[in-house]
DNA sequence: CAGTGGTCTAGACCACGAA
DNA sequence: TCGTGGTCTAGACCACTGC
């Protein structure tokens, strides 16, 4: 008969689509191993290119799938995991943080950031912008502002490099004599701007994770920062448990 | 002239389209507003409705709008910031906390959670899973998963409720008898699986903050927890120094 | 240069919610 | 039943990478 198939529940193809190539991705391929182009998948799967992906766009946001521009679409490693947490008590530019600093400029924070900074800061409004990166086995995982008023550090001499990574140095190396009070981290999704996504190495509009912590002293808000973690390739640990050491692989999604 | 467009960057359309939509959103538009439909936006903008759904689709993952089959695009609201670091010290389900159980079942863990659990839970493979959800302001925000072995809760009397919501509370209240000795979590980004969507009220594949926590006791991995949260209206939060309240949007453009 | 992924179009039909 | 967003198609051209 030709009615062996009830069909009761017509999955979108591109979901069935993310299924079987993730399957096929971890029975059949090695990491780093490129996939067959993206014409070449469709017509294989009988389906039209831009359904075949959207389901690439799936794997690629699990972080299963790394697609560039005129190169390919290769399976990607595992995620690292990138500790955001044990840096608790420490100021930013702390002795053996994972980040270096790359420039900084003065500026007209966001209203996001101004409205977490007290209101007392300064007139203008400008604040110190200290831009820098954090850097994983060769790879960039996160790019920072981090906003600090200048009633944060006054000593700072106006005179000392004026830009550019020194002066970025010089700033938080101020920052460190102030006495830190506590601090405050949020973690959200959001996009990359363009100019967060050069540093990253990845399109404008790539999703990352962006992480905001508050740092406070002297019953002030001393400095925000705003960091965003490539989505794709990192997954970010708190480790509550200093103590307990682990050595995982990511995590991986399976229904029960 | 007509030379006076140098158009030396073409920017991609829908990028554009996002920005000036965005704008729009802050200047012309109430919060829980309905924006006109997408035929509608896409020939007043004079693109293809594909290009004005890429527009959308990226300002839906910044939680600036909300869309719904059948009913429309809608402003959304702030996101809401859901602490997730409070509960450091206390079992899950300890007094007040956040989450309320919905079912338990006996199942075999996905690989990885497995590969978290010690090695040595019950030989057969199955652990308790209890499922809960979080509300927040009448609104489900998050869906756990909690894989507990056996082992973790050997007081457990298999007589009482075999499954549902009352079995979830048993298994609860057998945990908080261990003495606690760390947790750690990670924080990475997923797609909702097939049955958390249909808690979370999404589609499937919509993205998700994924929260891992392993909880130690007596040496062991006690307990992990899968906890899958809502990417376009949480804002995770991390009360490093609980008191402080924030309400801030999503990450807006650098003023130079 | 050829080949890749990224953008874009102008249609079509489907699944869902509300009236 | 109607209007909404969700899925899908079969093309086209562009931007980038590597040779």
């Amino acid at each position: 008969m030709g009615t062996t198939q009830l069909e009761t529940v017509p999955e979108p193809k591109y979901w069935h689509l993310k299924t079987v190539l993730s399957e096929a991705l971890d029975s059949d391929f090695a990491v780093g191993e490129i996939l067959p182009n993206e014409r070449e998948l469709a017509s294989r799967f009988g389906v039209a290119r831009a359904t075949l992906r959207q389901a690439l766009e799936q794997l690629e946001l699990e972080g299963r799938l790394q697609r560039r521009r005129g190169v390919g679409t290769t399976v990607a490693p595992p995620r690292v995991g990138v500790d955001v947490g044990t840096s608790r008590h420490g100021w930013p530019g702390a002795a053996g943080d994972a980040w270096q600093p790359v420039d900084c400029t003065s500026a007209v924070p966001p209203v996001a950031v101004a409205r977490m900074l007290d209101k007392d800061f300064d007139a203008e409004g400008e604040v110190h912008v200290v831009r820098r990166i954090r850097v994983t086995n060769g790879q960039p995982v996160a790019a920072e502002l981090l906003y600090v008023p200048h009633a944060s550090v006054p000593d700072l001499a106006a005179i000392e490099a004026p830009s550019g990574a020194a002066r970025a140095r010089s700033v938080l190396r101020e920052l460190q004599r102030l006495a830190m009070n506590g601090q405050d981290r949020a973690v959200e999704l959001g996009s990359a701007r363009a100019d967060d996504a050069k540093e990253l190495d990845r399109l404008p509009g790539a999703p990352v994770l962006v992480v905001t912590t508050r740092y406070f002293a002297e019953g002030r808000t001393a400095a925000v920062s705003v960091a965003t973690y490539r989505a794709d390739t990192c997954r970010l640990t708190f480790g509550d448990s200093g103590d307990v050491e682990i050595s995982h692989h990511t995590q991986e999604r399976r229904a029960s």
